[in-house]
DNA sequence: GTAATGACGGCTA
DNA sequence: ATAGCCGCCATTA
């Protein structure tokens, strides 16, 4: 694996690492931060190879809060289980209290 | 080399 | 306000 893209996934880990606990913010959010708001995908994309690192992939939703990602985890509620572990409320992969729970990196970062 | 897909988001009808 | 379509960048088939 060459570190051609690592430009782009290393800025998508460096924000997704610094996401606090018991927050989530989105891939448009990460995707915009890294000046591509257009390329929201590739964030998501990007977190594909975030598995086995030290990527909490878990605290990144989409940007209706919805655990779209929580399919790509081990178990079924794997991710549901790690964010209600860190205080956040998801109910059906919905993030409960989204807005308040909320990480926006170009504004708190 | 071309086509389709993908952990999304925004725009248009 | 709601629904549907298109676009982005990279990877894979």
């Amino acid at each position: 694996m060459q570190p051609e893209t690592l430009s782009f996934f290393d800025k998508v880990y460096d924000v997704a690492k610094q996401v606090p606990m018991g927050r989530v913010t989105s891939y448009g959010a990460i995707a915009k931060y890294l000046g591509a708001a257009k390329s929201a995908r590739m964030v998501g994309y990007a977190m594909n190879g975030s598995h086995g690192k030290d990527v909490p992939a878990h605290r990144v939703v989409n940007r209706k809060g919805l655990l779209t990602g929580k399919h790509h985890f081990e178990g079924t509620n794997l991710m549901q289980q790690l964010l209600e572990n860190e205080g956040v409320e998801v109910i059906e992969n919905q993030v409960q209290n989204f807005e308040k729970v909320f990480w926006d990196p170009s504004k708190e970062l």
